[in-house]
DNA sequence: TTTCAACACGAAAACGTTTGCGTTGCCCAA
DNA sequence: TTGGGCAACGCAAACGTTTTCGTGTTGAAA
């Protein structure tokens, strides 16, 4: 087992200095043609990289993008990274994540972890309990200390930095007129509690777009669900919330749910109760993830381009950490990213 | 904006030496009670923590570990980063990302990337091209060089490290048994390319299942998909393969497949042929993923419990990285551990 | 023969830590 | 008065780089 080459061993082994070798492997002029060959010839042939390690204390940047998110399960978190780690290593960036599992200790605790010279920037989206608790010194101590930050999907407005994100409000109304103009004259929404920043602009949207339509929205069709992390006893909640719904509101014709498994659910619990699906209900949902593609009948959804949101979140982090080189002072002016949804038809509608 | 504080700040405030206040924030009994007390409060009034970077740096190790996976968006691999992190960030470590996309270049170089004392050991499951080329040197390059590696699910026996898998033999028997005594007597099996070891050793489960049963298998009821990554092209491929699979078995009863999509598309090709599920065709999956869990009729499926072989590999990992502290030299000796799968019965058997 | 530039290379600092050891200053015993 | 010992602190090396600034040697011009 032969450890890792340094320079200081192929200074020794040549017999020349460790600036000697540096210089040589970097092209110096400084260096003449023959030694420049024999340092090459022995770097390649003992397989020498340099320590990442001091290069990033050398340099003070290491490199690496660190990414907070509650939970990597999940379709568009892991369709983000994925864009994330594209353009990262595209662009010569590694990519280190933490998962808050929706918790706010531990979101705190994963930055704290990485801020210390770990990382040169954050890619995260907020967790729901620190969106409840509205305690965001974390975000603001880490900016504070020169740490730039990109958010995503889950954002808060009093936080200064780049935020991308998709037209929650839109992309529900886009939703939602398509079960009008498909004929559904009494839909129903389910959403989660309004602490969710997206849930809330998605409910946001429903009510918009029923008032484009003269529908006026009724307090009973709208079902907002406590969605704490899924359990299987959650799941049992939610089949029996949604059952409530449908048998209160025997008129509901559609349904607009704010995510896949609110909408796989919804259909489940709907067939049991006799309606058939898209004739006697339809139902759109928001993610166009791995359920709606392939469950049947399949999703009509609200496709977030999760990937896209992912690498436009990299290209502006990277762009910052890298602008910041040249003029450190300029005064800091931030960007908010809006990314376009697009509804993609599929057989839960007519 | 202030710059992250340094020991060298702390001691020029506070007209001390750097190694007065690295002691004395180390509880040294070197230092005075006095300026023990008041170097702490400094150092807690700026909010001091020791650069990660420079510690890797003298200590000689990161406390990361690598994780190199060929995609993200994907319940099973998922899984395995949720356990992954959780016993890392638990034992004080991190965990950075590096994504094949079942490349075998992009997997050499994520692997050199993260070798150059980035990280301290990697867990890794192996991409598709690369099994097929059975090209395994960039492995066994960085284990010579002392970083140690812990590989699951998709491994070869020739290489030198930990492993955890499941035993895919046994799991592919559970389910084809589970279709036997459910009263199936033409069970179809939908499989990768034996190149995918995974693939392989379920499709021999299969087979040993069949003639423990004094069930003859035929080759026109095994197909074997060649899959890439998923595009939607290859899903309608996969779609007709099915169909005439179907279509040339016109007996088949129960089918067997290698992973979940496979098995929802065969449901949906079974349901446009006219076929009942469970009734006149039952279906058992590997993978308890979310499309087992909520697509309808919901799967029956072996369950590979993701999350535990995640934690068991970090565990394997680290405990080597904390074992070549002590004694370096003892012999090397590897582990394989095995995660015993189960069945878990939803609609889609009787 | 002297001088000076070009050339090829080495020394050392710096990034931020930790730690073994040397160095003070002081007190007390001999 | 001397010396020993202890308490409290500083120096410097080390981790592996890069880079600035010397420094010595050569050859050629004056």
């Amino acid at each position: 087992m032969k450890r890792k080459i340094t320079l200081k061993q192929i200074a020794k082994e040549l017999d020349v200095s460790i600036s000697t070798v540096s210089k040589a492997l970097r092209n110096s002029v400084e260096i003449s043609e023959d030694t420049r060959q024999k340092v090459q010839a022995f770097a390649k042939l003992y397989n020498y990289r340099p320590n990442n390690i001091a290069l990033s204390l050398k340099n003070r940047k290491t490199k690496t993008i660190g990414i907070i998110i509650p939970e990597i399960v999940h379709y568009f978190f892991s369709k983000v990274i994925t864009g994330i780690e594209l353009v990262a290593n595209k662009r010569g960036y590694n990519v280190i994540v933490g998962l808050s599992n929706e918790s706010f200790d531990k979101e705190v605790i994963n930055m704290q972890m990485l801020a210390n010279g770990s990382i040169d920037g954050f890619i995260l989206s907020i967790s729901k309990e620190t969106l409840q608790q509205q305690d965001y010194h974390h975000f603001l101590e880490t900016i504070n200390q020169g740490m730039p930050i990109v958010m995503f999907d889950r954002v808060v407005n009093e936080i200064p930095c780049d935020k991308v994100i998709v037209d929650d409000v839109k992309g529900a109304k886009k939703a939602v007129e398509k079960l009008v103009s498909s004929g559904c004259k009494n839909i129903a929404i389910i959403t989660t509690k309004d602490y969710v920043s997206v849930g809330k602009l998605r409910t946001q949207g429903y009510l918009e777009a029923l008032e484009d339509h003269k529908m006026h929205p009724e307090a009973s069709m709208i079902l907002k669900i406590e969605d704490k992390l899924l359990s299987d006893d959650d799941l049992d909640k939610l089949e029996s919330e949604i059952e409530q719904l449908f048998k209160s509101n025997k008129s509901i014709d559609g349904i607009f749910a704010v995510n896949e498994l609110y909408a796989v659910t919804a259909i489940k619990v709907a067939r049991t109760l006799g309606l058939e699906i898209p004739k006697s209900l339809q139902v759109v949902s928001f993610t166009d993830g791995v359920l709606s593609k392939h469950s049947t009948p399949s999703l009509t959804t609200v496709s977030q381009h999760g990937q896209e949101i992912g690498e436009k979140a990299a290209d502006l982090l990277i762009n910052r950490l890298e602008m910041d080189e040249d003029n450190e002072e300029e005064e800091e002016t931030f960007e908010t990213v809006v990314i376009e949804t697009n509804l993609i038809e599929r057989e839960s509608t007519k």
